[in-house]
DNA sequence: CGGCTGCTTGAATGCGGTCAAGTCCAGTGG
DNA sequence: CCACTGGACTTGACCGCATTCAAGCAGCCG
């Protein structure tokens, strides 16, 4: 695709675009992880909404509403690929298959959060960092990231506890309980999981959400 | 716009449409409330992941996407106008304005839905309330159904609790509570906000989520 | 080495869930 | 008209989960 304007590598913290600020492009997340997140009205409190995974754009959103309302941070050192707005308005005007390429992937990016607003209104700690665990292993998978129930998640348990509505001292508690429990391990960003069945089921996990067969990739060039 | 083909009426309780199962049109909410949620993967538990208001469209994900991955259904008897799929895509095929227009209501859509993640991620419960009556305050005005604070919001405290992410009994005291620091009532279905400011600090809410000065409003003829 | 960040564990507090009882309706049918 | 019913809401008591505060440890780096 010829609406690449080059890669960029970015180091981990490196805030991608601000809350608030127009952006003149969108990112196709190639490795790493990204997250979005928001702070409260008044900073004191803040919330991981999304995590971005390989495969992923990131901030498609703003294409029609040309700015973002949250954060976008590089959780790991990350390579993203540039697609300019008006680039893709001009291949759009010419194009609408491209255009409804696009939009369905916002509209999967909007189950992916309905996803987590269940995980954190519905679910308690131990099922929601199980169903955090079995989202990441479907995703990465996807995303080729991920083989035999075993991939690399490079996030501090803080980041866990922010993407799963807890704090980081509990979700080391969670883990070591799903440890015990024989369904999985997490250990210096390394994710294995024994049981998948087990951890599914504890997670209230529904393996065919966002039944991916049909998902569009797209590959920078 | 003449992609309507009329309107129905439909009880409370109705069922709009079915977790995965195929629809062929998109609802625009022209009266009442309808719920957007999903059962967990054993059906033990139930999460509202999002609310319409007069003036959304329900299920316009279900448009590129073609099947729906929640359920659908009316909390109030509604009035909703459904525009035929295959009639959408006409118009879009020849009017490209028109995708934008759509696809940029999907991505409100998604705004409105990491709102509710941070809702029931980052606040406690009385918060977890205050944000959510702002938040039906703000949408519910854009739609011209509250003014001076005041408004109709026809859900039982279990629909609420369904939707912060609590239990109605929990939801009970939280409104209490709230009515005691004088900064809201709800009683029968109403609702009276006598402090914004102070709810608004309470519920950890940015008047400025959806910078919904520019939403383009349809309406069905 | 000292300082830092991330992880682990313990103890105490309190928030929110659960269970249960009781009130207040609107609706139904005698 | 009144008894009965069922749903929505309220309140109290109890308990458990998650936060908070704190201390301790391992690894990393200046």
């Amino acid at each position: 695709m010829t609406a690449c304007a080059g890669l960029r590598e970015l180091p981990a913290g490196a805030v991608l675009s601000r809350r608030g600020h127009p952006i003149p492009s969108s990112q196709l997340l190639l490795d790493g992880l990204i997250g979005r997140s928001v702070p409260g009205a008044d900073g004191s409190v803040r919330q991981m909404v999304a995590l971005q995974v390989p495969g992923d754009f990131v901030d498609l959103h703003s294409f029609p509403q040309e700015v973002l309302d949250h954060d976008v941070i590089a959780i790991t050192p990350v390579t993203v690929a540039a697609f300019p707005n008006a680039r893709l308005r001009e291949l759009i005007a010419g194009d609408h298959v491209l255009a409804m390429a696009l939009w369905e992937l916002t509209t999967i990016d909007a189950t992916i959060h309905w996803h987590w607003s269940f995980r954190m209104g519905a679910l308690r700690a131990r099922a929601a960092v199980a169903n955090f665990l079995c989202e990441m292993e479907l995703r990465l998978r996807l995303a080729d990231r991920s083989q035999g129930g075993q991939f690399r998640l490079p996030m501090t348990q803080s980041d866990i506890g922010e993407a799963c509505g807890m704090t980081s001292v509990h979700v080391s508690r969670m883990l070591r309980e799903l440890r015990q429990a024989g369904l999985c391990t997490v250990e210096s960003g390394r994710v294995t999981i024994h049981d998948h069945d087990g951890l599914r089921r504890m997670g209230r996990f529904d393996p065919q959400f966002l039944h991916l067969g049909k998902v569009t990739g797209f590959s920078p060039d």
